[in-house]
RNA sequence: GGCCCCGUGGUCAAGAGGUUAAGACAUCGCCCUUUCACGGCGGAGACAUGGGUUCGAUUCCCGUCGGGGUCACCA
């Protein structure tokens, strides 16, 4: 009996790894083109911090011609929740970010180095499991849970590292004889991996990202066939990762510490490594302590929330990349019109540690992407949010026409409005151009019903007059009624006036429209037309009553 | 606790052995012949800390402190 006899034993009907490296061929790309993946577990929605690798990862393969591919990470059952692929799928679609190859639905696939879901590739991993095995650089561990989790109680008690290694590694000192004995007997048992490394020696490893990172040897023997037969995390991505030929491991920072053991994995594999790098998390600060946004305690953490709030993915996308590069900004402002596409982003500039998320900027780049788009397109998407997320908001635009004018208010001109940052806002910022609830809003400086009365009767709209014929008219009207026409003369002369034209313009703005704060009146007026706009100050006058 | 990474204004961040230490968001003031927004101009605001090396260190080295990550038959 030797370790071959045991890995046929073990796995009598696994292929050759031959088959899989014939069947998963080298790649035909042109020089210096980066394959990447986005490899999530279907165990929630899509974290923000996911969204943020995928961007990176796509756009690298992107902009080198290359490959981007998304990989399903399944092997933990326990923890997989219904319709969790398809979650991740409809994410990265919403953002305009669907992968070359890999799941396109939760059954579906396309691209030729699949399958991309780890729970159908089992036995391609038990046949890497085997071939190490009968190297013998792999071995069957019989230790139960209780006798490990025994173990590492030892082991802390003693103030000695925790793990399977060494002394520890009981399983690694069984004979080939009697580990087959135990298999034949029917005992429970698991693939270990059987370290060559030694905790006291360094290795030194460069990261894209993180630059140059020394590390202790890995010496644990780490599971990588579990009782269930499919592989942990660490084999199933030196398997995949080398299968799908993936040149660029993109991932969370997270695993940084796990690159000693997967270098070691590819080694004895006889794999070429990819290159990595990892990516600092986004941030959080809470109560004065940096976390990683949790998908917990964070509304906006999950990806779904942008959607939910109208927050246009090409928003979220830039911010993101705001994070990622700090030459993003002055590229933008330098092209404010090409597609982030035209963007070419550096891995070796991103930042080594995370990022705070903050959502003020985020709503600011939002503002400026929005204010760059034509009526139309507002109209589109606000419409679309309110579909789905606003009865009534969707009710009020179902008239187009008159929606384009209002969307249309000191849009498309050099200088363009900046006061939606998403679609939940708008209903907000057009409600007084519908005849819907005009609040009672206060007056301000002018504020003697009276004064207001006065103003209100003697104003008359003429939807003829350009807007300048327009504004020396109500000039014209704050002179008759004894209050200064320009706004200087009243700051040069303070006591001859009682107020100035701005605050009979404010009389005017309260009245039509509930608020002190609106975009351009003239140009209000003009939408609304002559009809609403008289009828609009004959009720408020009558308010005054 | 062991190991690893990180530490420039409130936030994101550029940067070099010698700089008036960029820029963006936020904030404050002024201007933009009506408000708000936009835009323009300006203000306030930072190299965690101690010790080296050096003519000179925020930049290089060491310690301290602080932050983060990781130590599963989870990924």
């Amino acid at each position: 009996m030797n370790y071959q006899d045991l890995a046929n034993l073990v796995f009598p009907d696994v292929k050759d790894i031959n088959y899989y490296e014939e069947k998963y061929a080298k790649r035909n790309l042109e020089d210096g083109a980066i394959v990447t993946r986005f490899a999530p577990s279907p165990t929630g929605f899509v974290h923000i911090g996911g969204l943020y690798q995928a961007l990176v990862a796509r756009k690298v393969a992107k902009q080198t011609n290359g490959v981007f591919f998304l990989r399903i990470e399944d092997t933990d059952q326990k923890r997989e929740i219904e319709n969790g692929v398809t979650g991740i799928v409809k994410s990265l679609q919403d953002f305009d970010m669907a992968p070359d190859e890999g799941q396109i639905n939760d059954t579906e696939e396309i691209g030729s180095y699949g399958p991309y879901k780890q729970s159908l590739r089992k036995e391609i991993y038990q046949a890497y499991a085997k071939y190490l095995l009968a190297q013998g650089k792999a071995y069957l561990c019989f230790c139960t849970p209780e006798d490990l989790e025994q173990m590492r109680l030892k082991q802390e008690t003693a103030k000695v590292r925790t793990g399977y290694y060494g002394v520890w590694a009981t399983c690694r000192k069984l004979s080939v004889e009697e580990m087959a004995e135990k298999v034949k007997k029917g005992e429970a048992f698991i693939v270990r991996f059987k370290s060559p490394g030694r905790e006291d020696r360094k290795i030194k490893h460069h990261d894209v990202i993180k630059g140059n990172v020394d590390f202790p040897e890995n010496d644990q023997d780490i599971v990588i066939i579990k009782a269930d037969g499919l592989p942990t995390y660490h084999f199933a991505h030196v398997v995949d990762d080398h299968l799908m030929r993936t040149t660029h491991v993109i991932r969370s920072d997270e695993w940084l510490s796990s690159v000693p053991l997967h270098l070691q994995l590819f080694q004895e594999l006889g794999f070429k490594a990819p290159k990595y790098a990892h990516i600092a998390p986004i941030m959080k600060n809470d109560n004065g302590n940096k976390r990683k946004l949790s998908k917990r305690k964070d509304p906006e953490a999950a990806v779904e929330y942008y959607k939910q709030e109208g927050i246009p993915s090409d928003a979220v996308k830039e911010y993101l990349l705001n994070i990622a590069s700090s030459s993003f900004e002055n590229w933008r402002r330098q092209n404010p019109e090409l597609p982030i596409e035209d963007f070419d982003l550096q891995l070796n500039k991103m930042s080594v540690s995370g990022a705070l998320f903050d959502m003020i900027k985020l709503l600011d780049v939002s503002k400026s992407i929005i204010s760059r788009y034509t009526a139309e397109r507002v109209y589109e998407e606000a419409f679309k949010w309110a579909n789905k997320y606003d009865e009534e908001l969707k009710e009020i635009l179902t008239d187009k026409e008159y929606a384009l004018k209002v969307f249309g208010i000191e849009r498309g001109n050099k200088k363009p409005r900046k006061d939606i940052a998403k679609w939940s806002d708008v209903k907000e910022n057009i409600i007084y151009m519908y005849d819907k609830n005009i609040p009672e809003y206060p007056y301000q400086v002018i504020n003697e019903k009276e004064d207001i009365k006065t103003i209100l009767e003697a104003y008359k709209f003429n939807p003829s007059d350009d807007k300048q014929t327009w504004f020396d008219n109500i000039k014209k009207l704050a002179e008759n009624l004894g209050y200064a026409s320009e706004v200087k003369e009243f700051k040069a002369n303070p006591g001859m006036y009682k107020a100035h034209v701005g605050d009979v313009s404010t009389v005017l703005r309260v009245a039509l429209t509930g608020r002190t704060n609106t975009p351009d009146m003239y140009e209000i007026m003009q939408v609304l037309g002559k009809e609403k706009v008289e009828k609009r100050f004959k009720e408020a006058i009558s308010k005054l009553n």
